[in-house]
Order: C-alpha cells, then structure tokens, then sequence
RNA sequence: GCCGGCGUGGCCCAAUUGGCAGAGGCACCAGGUUUAGGACCUGGGUGUUGUGGGUUCGAGUCCCACCGCCGGCACCA
C-alpha cells in the first residue's frame, strides 16, 4: 500500500491533508447528522412545536436575515455573506447558552418568476418551486444551522391564507387620532350608532343605505379603495408604490415609464402612522443612515396650515415659514389642485386649460428637472393675505406639487428662492420681510436696502424683520425665527386663519397589483359594486389556475389604456356565489392580487409558529420569541441583518403592518426588527477588452499590474457580480475547490461584515491553508491518527490561548469575524511553531481552540471534536471563558518618547508608579544619550502606557 | 444642490477609541525541505495613514477646508 497518491495537477499529497475533497466528505457527512438529530431544531414554549423542557432555563434569542426571492439565476458568492454571518453568531449563542431561533424561507411570490411564466407557458408554481429547491442544495451545503421546520414560503396556501387575514384585520380597522392607534371598525361603528361620532352629511346611522354606510366607513378603513392618482407602468402591466418609482420617473424593476394617471385601486393609509413611525425610530437599534432614510422618507415638516380666502372658497396652504406671511405676494397652485377650475376667470379660460394638460402629458421627471426655467400661467383671480388684506394674484404651476402639503403654496419670493425666481419670471411683486445681514449684500456687491429690485436672490437665513406688522400684529425688529413663527401661528389661531400643523412627504401604499403571481384579496363585490370582506372560514382565497399568464400586451409608452388583470379573465373564478350571511347571492372577485410586500410585512411572525393552523402565531410563542425585554422596549427580532436597499420599502411597510397587529392585540412587541445590521455587498472586478466587450474575469491573467486575456490587454473595472459583467463566482466552485468551513472562514474574514469589498477567488487559499495547518497539528497527514497529547500548556501557549479567548468572544459577540479570524490564526500559529519544534498537540489547548472555531468551521469542528472522542455535537458546548489571571503579565514594555517620537523602550512591572517609569526612563542609555544633557520642560507619564519628555 | 458613509503597505484589511502605524490573509523576496514541484517550513513590511491647515506633550483617531469613490434624497413649500 502507498502512503501517497497524485493529484491532477503535480506532486503527492498525503491521504489524510485536509483538502477540498476531504472536507467535503466531513460536511456533507455532519450536514447528514445535524438534519438526522435536529441539532437546530428550536423549541417553543406553547403551541405545536412545544418542548417546555428545551425552554427552560435558557434565554431566547431570534436570529433573522432578510427574505430571499428564490432567483432563477441561482446564488452567486455575494449572497451568503450574511447568512453566514448570522449562522456564526447564530451557532456562538448557542454555545452560550441561549435558546437560538434561526431559519431561512422564501419570499416566493413576485414578478420574475411571472415574468417567466409569460415566456415560457409554464406555471409560475413550477419555476418558483424548482428555484427554491436549487436554493435549499446550495445553501444546505454552505452548513447553515437553520430549523428546516420553520421554512415557510410566501406562495404556500397555508401561509397566504394569513397574509389574507391580516389583510382582513387591516381592511377592518381605522385609525382613532385621540390614541394614535388602530382599533376595530366595529368601535367605529357603535360611535355612529350611537350618535357620537356624526355621519358625513349629518345623517342618523340608522337612516343610511348600506352603499352609504360602507361610504362612511370605507372613509377610514386603514385598506380602502381610492380614485387617486397612481404610478402606471404600462411596460409591467401593472401600478407600483411611490417606493417602487425611481427618481427618474422609471421602474425600480424592469426600468420602464411610469406615468401618473388615475385609477381604483387598494390603498393602505399607512400616513396616518407617520408620527409613530418616525418617533419609534429612536427606540430601535438601527444603523443611523437606515434611520436617516426613512426619517426622509417619512419626510416630517412642521409649519403653519393658512387659509387665504378666494371667490372659490378658502385655500389652504402649508408653509414651514409662516413668519414671512407679510411678504406673501402671490399664490400658486398645482395644476391638478381641484380649486384651478372654479377659480380661472373667462378671459385666462384657454391659457390654464393649455398649461394644465401640457403638465400632464410631461412625466414627472421632466417636471423635476430644476435646471428649467420657471413655468406658469395666471388665473385671473386674486385671494386675501390674511395678514395683510391685501389681494394677490393666484397662479398655477408644475413646480408645485399636489402630493405634498395641500398642493398650494403662499409665495414669498424675498424669502425663497424658487418663489424668487418664479416672481422675477412674471414681474411679480417681491417684498422682503427680512433684511439680510450685512455680509450678504457685501458679498453680493449691493447697496444694503429693503427693495428687493435690488437682490439678485432671494435672502434664507436669520435678520431683522421688516414690513411685518398690521393693527394687531407686529413681528418687526430683532427676534429668532421660531419666535416669530410662535407669533404668527398665534394670530392665525385666534383670528381663524389658520394654525400650526405638521406635514408628511409619506403617503399612503397604493397596495394592489394587476398581476397573477401574488396573494388574491380575500374581498368580493356585490351587484351594486359593494365590497365585502370574506370570514375567515372561506379562507385561503386561493389563485385559479391559467391557461395563459401574458397580461394584456401594452406598449411600455401607453398611459391611457386601463389595465385587464389576468385573473378577470377566469370568468368562473371571478364570479362566485356565496353566503355571506344572507343565504347564496352572487358576487364578483377582487382580480388584482397584493404586492410582493406583504408575505415579507410578517413573515418573521410565521417563523415562530410555522404549522398553527388555527392563528398566525400563538401569542404565547410571539410573546417568546420577540415580546418587549423590558419596561419601553418595542420588542421584536432580536438581530435582523440584510442590506441597506430595503431601507424604505420593506423594513417601513414591515413596522407599519406590525404596528397595526399591535395595536389590535395580536402581538406583544410594538416593532418587528429590534436590532439591524446592515451587511455589506461582495462586489468583483470585471474586465473588457478594447472594444468594450467584458471577458470572462476567471480567465484573466495578471502580471505586474497588468490584465490580459488571451494575450491581449484588458481594462479592468469594479462593479456587482452579474452575467452581463461576466464576473459571477457561485459558491458551488468554492465547495468543489476549498470546501465550505474555508468558503465561510473566507468571506468572514476579508473584512467587517458591514463593509462592501471586491471578491478576490485568488485570496481564498489563505483561509485554506490555515485549516490545513490546524488540521496537521491534529491529525498526521500519513496515518490520519490522532497526534494530540496530554502534555500541560506551555505558559506562553495558555497565556496566548486565554488572550485569544478573550478577544475571539468579544468580536464575535460584536460580529467582528474578520479579527475573531486573525485571531485564531494567530494561536494556531502559535501552536505550529511548538509542534515543529517536535512537541505534539496538548490536549487541553486543542479543546478550547476547536470550540472557538465551530461557529465558524462548524464541520471541520465537528469532526476533530469527534475524533478527540466525543460522542455528541460540539453544538451546545459551552463556548471556552478566559482566566483574568492569565490575561495579566507581570511586566509591560513601555515606549519612550521625545517630544512625541519613540526613542526607547523600557521592560518594567505592571503597575510601575510614575516615578518609577521617570527613574526608569531617565536612567535608559538610549534616552540619556538622545537628550543630551537638556532638562525636559515637562515629562508625560502614562502608566503602563508610556513615557513622554518635552524639551 | 442637500444629507450620509468611506479613503492606512502592491491588494483585502487591523490598530486597546488621543499613546510604539501593523494583527491576520493574498501577492512579492530570500533561505530550508525536496529529484522536482508547492497548497510545506523559516525569515523578510515594501508607508508622506487622500491633500492642506488647526487643537494637543502626542493625531490614522478630534476640529476646519478641499479632493476622490460609494449610497440616499432632490422644485418638499
């Protein structure tokens, strides 16, 4: 028998090296074991999965990552940086102690694969589910510790069957101002009946018809139904949510048009909880900018609702500074703002008219583009400044949006700079009610004056205020800005003209989708067009099969056709006859289906409790898993790591749903995600050669800086792993080349987890060599025996083992895996030189090292913790605690400094008192000689730090 | 334009939070082992910490200005 084999390329390598076949033997071997034992299966306190006893005396911890769309294209090795890291920290809690829940599903609705389907004839089911088993082998073999039981998929029946539900607690809830929280319809309607709360048009609640009554209620549903303006994109067949629209007016999917237009469509007032949303923020642990964003999104402004009386009525506007009210000397109005009509006068009929619909043929990018001048048209009437009773002109103009504020706006040209140049456009008039200071008119070369004829813009910032007072109100002189607006907002108040208010830039969630693959309303119509919602009995409201999944065919630039759903094409699913109460009556189905938003709006909460088939979640596991861990805290996952680009999408419509379960009594925790992590993109280096093609990155050679392929020279550039860059590196090559614990060791290494970096294949062996050489100080690479000894620790080894121990449980408790990493490589090299120096392996040394390593080389853990002859998984070991004792040395060396450069170093006893580190340092040679013979002027002296002399 | 984040050896990245610029990996160089080879062993750090100022006894770290890259928002009243 020989003692070597070869190997493709050169050479022998003993049997026994770990190499990528030998370590996939050992993964796929502890992957077997881990799904056989259910290493990872966690217990619940109640309901199905119940296992008190695996409870008891743990604490809980709810490991999340964010919810993968099951791609066609497969993983490529950006995607599992994050489960990664979540399994580490995962698996280092666990030997902690705590009771860890971590599982992985899939948010399986959603337009690629219905996309496909369009091309293909075939099922959406069929791709969506071929797609998510090639997930599950890929990501089986990175050794994730997931519960497979909790592997929930959005398309399931049995899980749209309560994301139907929820819907339905959604649809059947409003908002009560007087709490700020949602509350049953019902309570809305008992207010009617009893008189309380009075009906729109002042009506007994008992004398309304049914169509009134809905009319009335459907005025606060949190789901209802709204004419408004949407985001049509014809190229997708489909509306889109505001966060879906790019700021170029374009799709966020696919990058078609999207036009405004209007439409009835399902919509979530999820404004309403705007306050919350953005004052709960600071209860979470949230990276800033991701707070940042939404507290952008959410767009919180406050300022002064004021009225302007007008021969249509009062307009209302909103202004953040309403202490400029005096130098209000016009207003305008968005062309859409309902007033523009009964406002124009005959003679400017034909101009607004014009104006209005060249608006609405321009998209809403060409209307942002602020690089264009001004644009405009008079409407020949005048309103009333309330401070001033003055009449001043009323404008339209697309600069003024009717999404935001009141779609109107006072104009104050002396004080705004857009305002200015709009008033500079038209020759309106400009008066300033504050003088700039006197820097502004040097810098700008002027003369200082209160004629704004004289401004070449307008002045925003702190000044005297002038031209702002009438009989009973005057704001001139020196004073701040919030003291002025403290004044004004108290004269608008008292004479009826209007109060301090706050605006949102955040609006409701246009929430229906003229699509197949998603969760169908459980919502019918009667014959009047009634809409009711269905008991939870007739639910799930499953999707029919189709024969054909193409959605009307639109050209991406038809803004006018309506769109036809796919499921109003199944005749026989649509309509349906039911009892809802009053005996069999027919009814019409809702035919759009929901956003892919909303199985991930609480997906997280089926974790908890995959298979009850009688609530979403049992309370008392909710309560578990993510119930509030003190007095004022929100509660919820206990650390939810994913990327920053769900920012405003996800992670607000999320809190929003969660919010309004809580405030209905379904769940104990006030917000889904306690603590985010925002893990950070594996990006690559793509290359294209001299007319611009990209070449395959795996086939280009470097040398001194240089890149070619085939020979000719290539430029290289950085950018996301894709086909289109051909630079896609899938974490099947890296098993097949180095085996999963090195893949792992890999990605957690080459840098912070929240870091962005470039893959670098070339880099991998490193991680690799390292497990090598681990392993070689284990098990003889000849024999495969075990080489371990009982021998004690060398003092340097135990001290360096505990100083690593130390260090490893802070950065993985940190997620700090890259230095967790150097760490361990810095032991085992350690290690390395006492058993080349012909010593073996101390037992005691080995123990703790494997066991620091499992959470990352879970496999290779296993087998050396196996091998050193245990007979259960290194799993739930207890992870290893450094002696303080051993963390503490005796002595320290000490740099001296000159003037702040190092001169010197001194070995002196910890704890050496300041006078001893002076005596010391002055006595050191190195010092004497680079002194001098000058007196220091002052001596710095940091204990056990160093010494500093300042001459 | 506004708001964030990041700039450290050739590359990916550390630096006890104001105290010796270097932990770890790649690459590279030299030597050892080897018939040879290296995924082995030993040794080697290659630098104006993006630039310019400031604070300090002392700055990669704090402050100011600028440059570059990345991200978010953008006529938001």
């Amino acid at each position: 028998m020989t003692s070597w084999r070869t190997s493709d390329s050169a050479g022998l390598i003993p049997p026994h090296r770990y190499t990528a076949a030998l370590a996939a033997s050992i993964e796929q071997r502890w992957q077997n074991y881990w799904q056989e034992n259910h290493t990872f299966d966690a217990p619940n306190p109640a309901g199905p999965l119940a296992d008190p006893t695996g409870v008891a005396n743990r604490s809980k911890l709810f490991v999340l990552d964010m919810f993968p769309y099951p791609s066609g294209a497969g993983l490529h090795v950006g995607h599992p940086l994050g489960y990664i890291g979540t399994d580490v920290y995962a698996r280092f809690k666990r030997m902690q102690g705590y009771n860890v829940l971590h599982a992985l599903g899939y948010d399986s609705f959603g337009l690629p694969a219905e996309q496909h389907a369009i091309s293909t004839g075939i099922h959406p089911r069929v791709n969506t589910d071929s797609n998510i088993s090639n997930m599950r082998r890929q990501l089986r073999r990175l050794g994730l510790g997931h519960d497979e039981r909790r592997s929930v998929c959005t398309t399931d029946e049995e899980f749209y069957k309560w994301t139907q539900w929820i819907f339905l607690q959604i649809y059947n809830a409003w908002f009560d101002p007087s709490t700020s929280r949602a509350r049953p319809i019902n309570d809305l309607v008992a207010q009617f009946v009893s008189g309380e709360r009075k009906t729109s048009e002042g009506k007994a609640w008992s004398t309304l018809t049914p169509a009134q009554k809905s009319l009335e209620t459907d005025a606060f549903r949190l789901a209802y139904l709204s004419d408004a303006p949407v985001n049509w994109c014809p190229g997708l067949g489909t509306i889109l949510a505001n966060e879906e629209v790019t700021a170029e007016g374009r799709s966020d999917i696919g990058n078609y048009p999207v036009f405004r237009r209007n439409m009835r469509q399902w919509t979530m007032r999820i404004s309403l909880f705007s306050d919350r949303l953005l004052g709960d923020l600071d209860r979470l642990d949230w990276p800033e900018p991701i707070k940042l964003m939404q507290r952008n999104w959410i767009g919180r402004s406050e300022g002064a609702r004021v009225s302007f009386s007008s021969s249509a009525g009062a307009i209302d506007v909103f202004t953040t500074r309403p202490d400029t009210l005096f130098g209000a000397t016009f207003i305008v109005l968005s062309p859409e703002h309902p007033l523009v009509i009964a406002l124009t006068t005959e003679k400017h009929h034909k101009n607004v008219e014009a104006y209005i619909s060249q608006a609405g043929a321009s998209s809403d990018a060409d209307r942002q583009n602020d690089s264009r001048a001004k644009t405009g048209v008079f409407t020949g009437s005048y309103a009333i400044n309330p401070v001033t009773n003055q009449p001043i002109p009323i404008w339209i103009a697309d600069y003024v949006l009717m999404g935001y504020g009141t779609g109107a706006i006072m104009a104050v040209p002396s004080g705004d700079q857009r305002d200015f140049e709009f008033a500079r456009q038209f020759d309106l008039q400009i008066l300033a009610t504050q003088m700039p200071s006197a820097d502004w008119f040097n810098q700008h070369d002027i003369t200082p004056s209160d004629d704004c004829t004289t401004w070449p813009s307008a002045y925003v910032g702190e000044g005297d205020y002038v031209n702002s007072a009438n009989d009973t109100l005057s704001l001139n002189g020196q004073r701040s800005i919030s003291d002025a607006k403290n004044l004004i907002n108290a004269w608008l108040t008292e004479k009826n003209a209007g109060e301090a208010t706050v605006s949102y830039r955040l609006r409701d969630w246009l929430f229906s989708r003229q699509r197949y693959w998603g969760e169908p309303f459980p919502i019918v119509y009667d014959q009047d067009g009634l809409a009711y919602d269905l008991p939870e009995s007739m639910l799930p409201v499953l999707l029919p099969e189709l024969a054909d999944f193409s959605p009307q065919l639109l050209d991406p630039m038809d803004s006018d056709s309506d769109p036809v759903p796919p499921l109003a094409r199944v005749a026989d699913w649509v309509t349906t006859t039911l009892d809802l109460g009053d005996g069999p009556r027919q009814y019409r189905r809702e035919v759009n289906v929901m956003p892919q938003w909303a199985g991930s709006c609480w997906y997280e909460l089926r974790y908890l409790d995959p298979t009850n088939t009688r609530q979403f979640v049992d309370p008392e596991v909710e309560k578990y898993w993510m119930g509030p861990a003190s007095d004022g805290h929100t509660g919820g996952v206990d650390l939810y790591v994913g990327g920053v680009e769900h920012a405003v999408l996800h992670l607000l419509y999320a809190r929003f749903w969660h919010k309004v379960l809580y405030d209905l009594g379904h769940v104990s925790s006030e917000e889904p995600f306690h603590r985010l992590f925002n893990q950070g993109y594996i990006q690559a280096y793509a290359y294209r050669d001299d007319r611009g093609q990209t070449v395959p990155a795996e086939k280009v050679k470097e040398t001194n800086g240089t890149f070619t392929f085939d020979n000719e020279k290539v430029t290289r550039e950085y950018g996301k792993m894709g086909k289109s860059l051909k630079n896609i590196v899938t974490p099947d090559e890296m098993y097949d080349e180095y085996g999963t614990d090195t893949f792992r060791l890999y990605e957690m290494a080459m840098g912070p987890l929240e870091a962005s970096r470039p893959w670098n294949t070339r880099d991998v062996v490193g991680m690799q060599r390292f497990l090598q050489r681990l392993w070689r100080n284990v098990v003889d690479e000849e024999t495969g025996l075990l080489t371990v000894s009982q021998d004690a620790i060398p003092e340097t080894l135990l001290r360096q083992l505990h100083k690593c121990i130390a260090g490893v449980a802070a950065d993985m408790e940190a997620l700090r895996f890259n230095t967790a990493i150097s760490k361990l490589i810095e032991l085992n090299n350690g290690l390395t030189q006492h058993v080349n120096s012909g010593l073996s392996t101390p037992l005691d040394l080995i123990k703790p090292m494997v066991q620091m390593l499992s959470p990352l080389c879970p496999h290779l853990a296993e087998e050396i913790w196996a091998l050193l002859g245990h007979e259960t998984t290194i799993t739930f070991e207890p992870f290893p605690i450094a002696d303080p004792n051993l963390l503490i040395s005796d002595t320290v060396e000490v740099p001296i400094q000159i003037n702040g450069k190092v001169r010197s170093r001194i070995l002196i006893h910890i704890g050496a008192s300041q006078d001893e580190l002076l005596t010391a340092a002055t006595s050191d040679p190195k010092i004497i000689a680079a002194l001098g013979g000058l007196v220091p002027a002052k001596s710095i002296v940091i204990v056990d730090r160093l010494v500093n002399f300042v001459v």
